[in-house]
RNA sequence: GCGGACAUGGCGGAAUUGGCAGACGCACUAGAUUUAGGAUCUAGCGGGAAACCGUGGGGGUUCAAGUCCCUUUGUCCGCACCA
């Protein structure tokens, strides 16, 4: 049959896509960088299932984003890669035998071709794969430079244990003392570990977050997280001995009412200061407290508990004796790992203080009547405190500091509760860790010509809580570079993040083997001016890949402060049931189930318009139905003009006309503006909108046929980020020169929104009685003349007095009558 | 426990930031078309007979409140003995 066209699907799709690649369309120009655009989005797992909806949801619309901004003159960069390493292949290996590299590598290979069929504008030639050796070399490399400068060293500390993952893990990575893969109790070990000195950062990831475009939620977690706190540090000598301790307080102001001091139990100074006497029941408490786990320590409800060390330490100002206790609701971790108690004024320590018959003493009084009855927590007005007496609690945290600051006792001091990144981990399926272990050198870095340190692929998966790769024999012997003895190389690897905490500065260099990428490039093509991602990396990847950044930039590799200018978290795609996608509910969405049988741009149509980008929500067949619906409306519509083409019609531009141009130029502005912001759902509304106009004008007997030509030229421009192997397919039937890409993007006329009349609601006392039309060129008083002459106003007019008139222009007119 | 966000038809979700609540879509109803089904096209669609009433509940500010303030309930999230 002449002219038979197929109607949408995948073979539209598959089209457009072979097209595509032979035209190389997507290929970023690297020689036009005024005006590029690095658009990111956080790159996936290559887990044994395939492209999952929220990866639709993340990479498609991100990707709509990214072709709108393309053809509004933009060079886009938008690359895609896989964040290869990670315990899934390696639980996966000893599960089935599977070496992770092979499931890897494979899997790797499938979600490529899918994203491939995702038909976005990926520039395939910048892919990065972290567990590729030219890429981990790199990864290798830069923990050289954070060693050489001190920001990467080892240190024994009780760190976090996964039982069940069996390796240990950073702090981010403990979420309400589970672990954050498997959700197993995290319990603590001592070990000797690798870790990142973050903390030397922390105030700069501070300072920096207000003036990125993130959402302020997403700031405000890594605020959190840092967890900076101004207060002092105060010093104590222990009674009898040479030797002192200092205090973290927030509440300098109460130092009158200390009547004990408390340390956590793991802290050193314990031994030495207990007493003979006492040795018995502190040694017990502190196996009691290592017995504890993570979760009920961390408990409020749980009552305090803890133990008189036998020791006392002198007050500072006043030179009293205060007994020395150890308890667990002193974290080691924190400030100094002792505290000072002041019963009176800390809810912590009056429940301790009453359950050990502690003495309570106030050193702070409500000010102007306010309840104080202790524990009174509150800043107030200092009572007890010698010379202090009388002021108030804000001028005395600091007045108190600068006296003892005077005689060397303490001084004004900020704390976060950021710890260092510990970044080892006992597993196999990750980037080795460069160093290597001499008798004679000690920690010897591996020579950077002698990287990448590969990974060995014959390796015992016996997951024993030993790092695999000490149980590898050719690898873990080795000769030591400084010496050329006999040493032994590093048996952990690290942790994937720090594979993912630098991805984004390899992407543009990808195949520089000279280096993990060039300065001046990068510096021209960072930082990302868009990433898109999930929100539950709030306070690991994003603030890890902060870090980097500025540490990359101290030592001279880079010269921007911040990797990501602008951030967008997409929301959460619900199964129908509206509950959280997973197999054991039986409720997850399969997109190749829906892409065969609807197409790949009505899938992604559908995930653009049916929820609030950044909210997500539950799933719903019927929707995506609708939007085949729709793109079978907008096909039937082309194809009709193409074939009435040449059939008569008029060129004025009358009511109708002008009608049809309106919601044109409307759909043209709402769509940009929205789709900039990445709310899709209402962009496609204006769309749909759009649509139903041209249906309506194109029933008319009598039609402009060059402004309905123009209008649905526009339509497919505006669709075409969305539906992007259906524009071009309907560009195509148009007539029009490959590739609508390449076309520009449409401006709106601000004249064309501009109606000859408008419809305004009329309200009596703010309530709405009926509708009126005014000239659009009117003015207030000739709006309000002719509301008052119309009829219907009499009713609400009879008897009464015009108090207040007020006029909305193109909105409202409301008056006001007594 | 502390802090934050949200709450809008039967459903998904809009609302220029104080100015016509419910855009757009689903579902539903009616009509047209079709041999029939599906599809398609057109129209209607918060409640109420109406005056009017309606954005979780109660109160307030204002000519005007989904939007601002206070209070209360519920859901989600973040932090959780951080001194």
């Amino acid at each position: 049959m002449e002219g038979y066209r197929m109607k949408y699907s995948t073979q539209v799709d598959k089209k457009w896509q072979k097209k595509w690649e032979e035209s190389q369309l997507y290929r970023f120009d690297r020689d036009n960088l005024d005006k590029k655009l690095y658009c990111l989005e956080m790159f996936s797992y290559p887990s044994g299932a395939k492209l999952h909806v929220g990866h639709w949801y993340n990479f498609g619309l991100t990707d709509s984003w990214a072709r709108m901004k393309r053809m509004q003159g933009y060079n886009v960069f938008h690359p895609q890669g896989f964040d290869a390493f990670g315990l899934p292949a390696e639980n996966y290996a000893i599960k089935t035998g599977i070496h992770p590299k092979d499931s890897t590598l494979k899997n790797i290979e499938t979600m490529e071709r899918q994203l491939k069929e995702m038909g976005a504008t990926f520039d395939w030639d910048y892919e990065v794969v972290t567990c590729a050796p030219e890429y981990y070399k790199w990864t290798q490399w830069i923990f050289l430079q954070l060693y050489k400068k001190g920001l990467a060293y080892r240190k024994n500390a009780p760190v976090n244990w996964c039982p069940s993952c069996k390796t240990v893990l950073a702090n981010e990575q403990v979420v309400e003392g589970g672990c954050e893969r498997c959700g197993t109790e995290v319990t603590k070990k001592n070990l000797t570990q690798w870790f990142f000195k973050i903390t030397e950062y922390a105030q700069e990831l501070l300072d920096c977050l207000p003036k990125l475009d993130w959402p302020e939620k997403t700031k405000k977690i890594q605020t959190n997280w840092i967890g900076r706190s101004e207060g002092a540090e105060i010093e104590f000598k222990v009674e009898n001995k040479d030797l002192s301790f200092r205090v973290f307080t927030t509440r300098a102001d109460t130092l009158y009412g200390v009547t004990y001091v408390v340390l956590a139990p793991e802290n050193e100074l314990v031994d030495q200061i207990t007493t003979d006497e006492y040795k018995g029941q502190v040694e017990a408490y502190r196996e009691q407290v290592k017995k504890v786990s993570e979760i009920d320590r961390l408990s409020t409800v749980r009552e305090k508990t803890g133990v008189f060390t036998g020791a006392y330490a002198i007050h500072p100002l006043t030179g009293q004796k205060v007994q020395i206790w150890i308890a667990d609701y002193v974290l080691a971790g924190y400030g100094t790992g002792c505290v000072m108690a002041v019963p009176a004024h800390d809810e912590r320590d009056y429940e301790f203080a009453t359950k050990f018959g502690l003495d309570i003493v106030r050193v702070i009084k409500g000010k102007d009547g306010v309840d104080d009855t202790l524990p009174f927590t509150e800043y107030g007005i200092l009572t007890g405190s010698q010379e202090f007496d009388g002021i108030t609690s804000e001028e005395a945290r600091v007045a108190i500091v600068k006296k003892l600051e005077k005689e060397g006792k303490g001084e004004l001091k900020v704390t976060y509760r950021l710890r260092d990144w510990l970044v080892s981990r006992q597993r196999y399926w990750g980037a080795p860790i460069p160093i290597i272990y001499c008798e004679k050198c000690g920690i010897v870095p591996v020579p950077e010509d002698q990287l990448p340190v590969e990974l060995p692929y014959n390796v015992k998966f016996t997951p024993d809580g030993e790092s695999p790769l000490a149980k590898c024999e050719e690898y873990i012997n080795t000769t030591c570079p400084c010496c050329g003895g006999p040493a032994k190389r590093d048996s952990d690897t690290l942790d994937t993040f720090v594979c993912s905490s630098w991805y984004f500065l390899r992407y543009p260099d990808n195949k520089n083997d000279k280096e993990a990428f060039n300065r001046e490039w990068i510096n021209k093509m960072l930082p990302v001016d868009k990433y898109v991602g999930g929100a539950e990396h709030a306070a690991m990847h994003l603030l890890y890949a902060r870090f980097f950044t500025k540490a990359l930039r101290d030592m001279g590799y880079l010269d921007f402060d911040e990797p990501f200018l602008s951030l967008v978290h997409q929301g959460t795609i619900l199964g129908a049931d509206g509950q959280k996608m997973s197999k054991s509910r039986g409720n997850t969405v399969l997109p190749d189930e829906y892409i065969q049988k609807y197409g790949s741009d009505i899938f992604r149509m559908y995930l653009a318009f049916g929820f609030a980008y950044v909210e997500g929500g539950p799933w719903s067949d019927d929707g995506i139905k609708a939007m085949d619906r729709f793109v079978g409306r907008v096909e039937r519509l082309v194809e009709k003009l193409v074939a009435e083409r040449n059939e008569p019609g008029i060129t004025e531009m009358g009511a109708e006309e002008k009608e049809l141009n309106l919601v044109r130029h409307n759909a043209i502005k709402n769509v940009t503006i929205d789709t900039e912001q990445f709310q899709f759902n209402t962009a496609i509304a204006r769309t749909m909108e759009l649509v139903n106009a041209i249906y309506k004008y194109d029933a008319l007997p009598q039609k402009n046929r060059g402004l309905l030509e123009d209008t649905v030229t526009d339509l497919l421009k505006l669709m075409a980020p969305f539906a992007p192997h259906f524009a071009e397919e309907m560009w195509e039937l148009m007539g029009k020169p490959f590739s609508i890409f390449n076309a520009p993007w449409p401006v709106h006329d601000e004249s064309a929104l501009v109606r000859d009349e408008v419809e305004i609601a009329v309200q009596f006392n703010g309530q709405i009685k009926f509708k009126i039309n005014v000239p659009s060129s009117a003015d207030n008083k000739e709006i309000e003349e002719i509301t008052l002459k119309d009829s219907r106003s009499q009713t609400y007019l009879a008897g009464k007095n015009v108090v207040k008139v007020i006029v909305v222009k193109g909105r409202l007119i409301n008056i006001v009558v007594k």
